[in-house]
DNA sequence: ACACTGTGAGTTTTT
DNA sequence: CTCACAGTGT
């Protein structure tokens, strides 16, 4: 009987799923390679755990990192096993923290209606405490300051944390301590400030970490590749003495590192949890045998990884087609002609995707492709909620909901234009530095108390404005409170503030394109409104601070549209086409110069993100790359990517493409070859020339004038060879090796 | 408050 | 080259 009940949730499944599925006395690591199965064994197992086990679903918790991984598997759980609504909490471990700390809230000394910071928020709050000590962001990049910050909160520190790890001498610590603060008085968190302030209250707070340890019973984790460090710890914390933990990821796949994903977490599993049973997933269902070969010379050359030998039952396939073009207009004008016979081959667009390496590479191939009518879709881009007009009405709603909320009152509070400007808002924001109190305070107290304040000398215009700005946001916060509904508040909030009319009159097309995001923005409001149980303003504003899908374009998805995406590579992660095309598999541009610098760590990284990009292909596969490319206005001749020449040749088989006559590049001899010779010499040749420089990456040099210094960038060769140097004072400068006094010091 | 100009930097972006 | 942003001028 059993037996009849386990074959029920195994059936279909290879060997390694099935164990994967059965395996529940003890801690499990599911090594998933690309197009394994990895999802429908998760679900498997979730049915198994719930129906065989009898597990109650209020004791099991599944996390992910990103919510498209999240609803995926809700989706899919809710239609295999007919779980009660909610019972099961399939959730990312931001939300998953977020619910915590509104629950727990007081323990953290903030109230339940924190608001959530974005980067951009944060990066303001930076801004303004670099502003406060009188420092310009030409001394100190705030960008450096905010990535330490953002790095010891994904290692799992926070303020009071008993640790040896961290330099509280570092110069940046004041930075974070005072960043800190500023969130505090906000009553805010941004992202990392979810996971370490729940942290903070299992590490500290032992009663209510051991209810949330005797709730969940069996936790999952899925893309546990991209997981950081403290979301690690949170996760020891909430099993406590118990073992039973699912993590699944692919060390392969790993690449977010740059954003605090600790592949070590995969890695050092075992350290951690000794008696660890780990199942590879390792047969391939998505791609042609030639792909998965090749995916596979390419990713077997890391050396940080736990190996994995994928490999597929799929037929062999066409060669992977790796094509060498002139330029980088040869090289969309090529991808979009192979698009252009493809469909009228009949094949589909929508099963076509061409992956770059960096954003700015899609215009000439948007180019190309329209000079060709092709239908195509940028995926990725702008967000709906970035877009300022969205973020204006949001960052009102926000105010209303979190009266404490400074940056979003300092947003609006000039939305539309009311004449309090950015000096009277430094004079309100002195006085809530001086009396350590809310920005909002400080306004009141202004208004209020007028006579004590007549030093600051603001305007009679400010006044009037304070006034209709407290008594605005005062009205709606009571209605709000009173239990308004949200629609409601957001209609309020787009007449009342003139916000609305402001944008009417000016009859732009801008300006008519942003009523409509706003209009969007309030059928969003709408559907959170009847969709959810919880139709508060608080729950729409934490959903779409930590959901940033892109709220349907009704339009777009109104045509039945036969369209080519373009991506990212990153942007790939998870998806699948028929026809993948890989362009600029350039040295400089795939792997990017920028990770270069990062030495074999970078390395390996790109060629992560390189076989993340092959392995979306399921029929066929190109790589381009153009032996020119205008890149930052110089004409550049980097040379074909290190990956490509790490596919053995029988993988492949090249093709030259040419229809432009550009411009002579006398500098470089690899024009000069014969595009038809054997390819391996080629490959080779080229990877000759890039060592013919007078000076290397990494390199110490002395500079006459500037002193001691490193080489983190060369470009060019001979009497073009040029260098970026950072000298030991942290300053940057770029040379042309010819004239500059640089002599090496290796 | 706005428009213009010069400067400098220029991957990737799940939350 | 091309964009964003800071600083200047009106």
């Amino acid at each position: 009987m059993i037996q009849e009940t386990c074959k029920e949730f195994t059936s279909g499944l290879n060997q390694q799923q099935q164990e994967a599925v059965q395996y529940n006395s003890g801690p499990l690591m599911i090594l998933a390679g690309a197009g394994s199965g990895k999802t429908r064994t998760l679900v498997s197992k979730v049915s198994y755990l719930l129906d065989s086990l009898k597990m109650s679903p209020f004791k099991l918790l599944a996390l992910t990192f990103s919510n498209k991984a999240a609803r995926e598997m809700r989706e899919r759980v809710a239609l295999t096993c007919g779980v009660p609504q909610g019972a099961l909490q399939v959730t990312t471990f931001h939300s998953f923290c977020s619910r915590v700390l509104r629950h727990e809230a007081d323990y953290l000394g903030l109230s339940k209606n924190f608001s959530i910071y974005d980067q951009g928020e944060s990066m303001a709050i930076v801004k303004t405490i670099m502003g406060r000590y009188g420092i310009s962001p030409k001394e100190i990049s705030p960008y450096e300051i905010l990535y330490y910050i953002e790095d010891l909160k994904n290692k799992g520190h926070y303020l009071g944390k008993t640790t040896s790890e961290i330099d509280e001498t570092d110069p940046f610590y004041g930075y974070y301590t005072d960043y800190e603060q500023e969130l505090h008085k906000a009553n805010a968190f941004d992202f990392g400030g979810l996971i370490t302030g729940t942290l903070n209250l299992f590490e500290k707070n032992t009663s209510i970490r051991e209810a949330y340890q005797r709730r969940y019973e069996y936790i999952m984790v899925d893309e546990y590749q991209d997981t950081n460090r403290a979301q690690f710890l949170l996760l020891l914390l909430l099993l406590g003495e118990k073992r039973n933990l699912c993590v699944v990821g692919d060390e392969d796949q790993s690449i977010y590192s740059w954003r605090g994903a600790d592949i070590g977490n995969i890695l050092d599993f075992e350290k951690v949890f000794p008696e660890v049973r780990v199942l590879r997933l390792e047969q391939n269902y998505r791609s042609s045998k030639n792909i998965i070969e090749a995916a596979s010379a390419v990713i077997a050359r890391n050396i940080m990884r736990k190996g994995k030998e994928l490999w597929t039952e799929n037929p062999i396939g066409d060669s992977v087609q790796v094509c060498e073009c002139g330029s980088e207009r040869d090289e969309a004008n090529f991808v979009s002609e192979e698009i252009s016979s493809l469909i009228q081959n009949g094949e589909s667009a929508n099963d076509m995707a061409i992956f770059y390496r960096a954003n700015s590479q899609s215009r000439v191939i948007e180019d190309a492709l329209r000079e060709r009518k092709i239908n195509y879709r940028v995926v990725g881009g702008i967000k709906f909620y970035d877009r300022k007009e969205v973020k204006d009405v949001l960052s009102y709603l926000r105010l209303i909901v979190n009266p404490k909320d400074a940056l979003s009152l300092a947003r609006v509070i000039n939305v539309p234009a009311r004449g309090l400007g950015a000096t009277s808002l430094k004079k309100l924001e002195k006085i809530a530095v001086d009396e350590n109190c809310s920005l909002w305070e400080a306004l009141v107290a202004v208004v209020e108390r007028k006579d004590n304040y007549a030093h600051i000398r603001l305007s009679a215009k400010v006044y009037s404005s304070l006034n209709f700005f407290i008594g605005l946001i005062s009205e709606l916060r009571s209605l709000s409170d009173a239990g308004e509904s949200p629609f409601k508040i957001f209609e309020r909030v787009i007449y009342d503030s003139g916000y609305w009319d402001s944008l009417r009159a000016a009859k732009d097309y801008e300006s008519m394109a942003r009523l409509e995001n706003i209009e969007e923005l309030g059928s969003a409001i709408k559907q959170n409104e009847s969709s959810s149980e919880n139709a508060s303003l608080l729950n729409f504003l934490e959903t779409i601070a930590l959901d940033n899908t892109q709220i349907g374009n009704e339009e777009e998805e109104m045509k039945p549209l036969s369209q080519v995406s373009l991506m990212t590579v990153h942007g790939s992660k998870g998806l699948e086409f028929p026809f993948v095309f890989i362009v600029g598999a350039e040295e400089n541009v795939f792997p990017s110069y920028k990770s270069l610098e990062g030495g074999e760590t970078g390395i390996e990284e790109e060629r992560r993100l390189f076989y993340v990009a092959m392995t979306r292909a399921m029929k066929k596969l190109y790589l381009c790359f153009a032996r020119a490319r205008m890149l930052f206005g110089q004409l550049r001749f980097n040379g074909p990517s290190r990956f490509l020449n790490e596919i053995p040749s029988k993988y492949y088989s090249w093709k030259f493409y040419k229809t432009e006559r550009f411009e002579d590049n006398s500098s470089d001899d690899y024009s000069q070859l014969d595009p038809y010779s054997s390819q391996e010499s080629y490959i080779i040749k080229s990877s000759h020339k890039q060592s013919s420089s007078k000076f290397k990456k990494g390199e110490k040099v002395n500079h006459a004038v500037y002193g001691a210094g490193k080489v983190v960038e060369t470009d060019g060769y001979g009497v073009d060879e040029k260098v970026l140097i950072v000298f030991s004072n942290g300053c940057k400068k770029r040379f042309l090796v010819k004239f500059a006094p640089l002599c090496s010091l290796s």
